[in-house]
DNA sequence: CAGATACTCAACTATTCGGTTGACTATCCT
DNA sequence: AGGATAGTCAACCGAATAGTTGAGTATCTG
């Protein structure tokens, strides 16, 4: 199993939320970069990719090794798990497979507002 | 796998960047709320609540049904698969399972995911 | 050494975000 | 009709974003 760190995924999504950060964790499945490699595709500046950049590393996506002059960034793909894994949590509601207990509880909870048994929705 | 309606992941991904948001989310898992329903756990205003849900609605992330005075909000998973999707690229970096068709694939480089479009190099 | 290269940092600007309050609309209930 | 209920809307505020430019710090190269 992947037991992963349990990132805060506040900053994980918000990482994810710009296509430029997108683009980049994109670059850096196909290998390592620097960070100058990372901003090439972008009309942006270098400090503004930079500024991208570390985004993405405080929200743990990349780490990153100084070489010389060169910062070379590697994707960590721990939080990206993390993501998947509480997204996973939905995906019965876009799978076919609404069994019976999740149509019960779904119903339920949404229709009757006298809830009858525990379900007290807070 | 099917068609995926291609949502634009980054209203997405910023309505996942918030605690509050992906909270409402989950009570939504449950089973449809009304807006004072969502609202009611989180020490804000009514008001502040209701832009929180609008971020979703405009994500895609819940539809609404105005019955009579009450909005009646529920959850729309499409959102939610395409990025699970999207972060599925992915997994096979966490997985640990880097063989030898990733390998081709990271070094014969190409391709990104469902989401950069701006060009690679390398 | 001088100069180019690879970046970061600081300051500044404009926009967006998350929250507030007050006013308003619409509906439900006596 | 009148009042409570459910919710939106607009204006406003402070903080965070996303971008810029200019300067500074190392590092590599000739």
């Amino acid at each position: 199993m992947v037991e992963q760190q349990t990132a805060d995924l506040t900053p994980v999504f918000h990482a994810l939320g710009d296509t430029t950060r997108r683009g980049m964790l994109g670059a850096l499945a196909v290998g390592a970069r620097t960070v100058g490699q990372l901003a090439a595709p972008f009309e942006m500046s270098l400090a503004a990719a930079s500024k991208h950049i570390k985004v993405l590393e405080k929200a743990g996506l990349i780490r990153r090794e100084v070489r010389g002059r060169s910062h070379i960034c590697r994707l960590d793909p721990g939080p990206l798990a993390s993501a998947h894994e509480w997204l996973s949590f939905y995906e019965r509601f876009w799978t076919g497979r609404l069994d019976a207990l999740d149509r019960l509880l779904r119903e339920e909870a949404g229709k009757h507002p006298p809830a009858p048994q525990t379900g007290d929705e807070t």
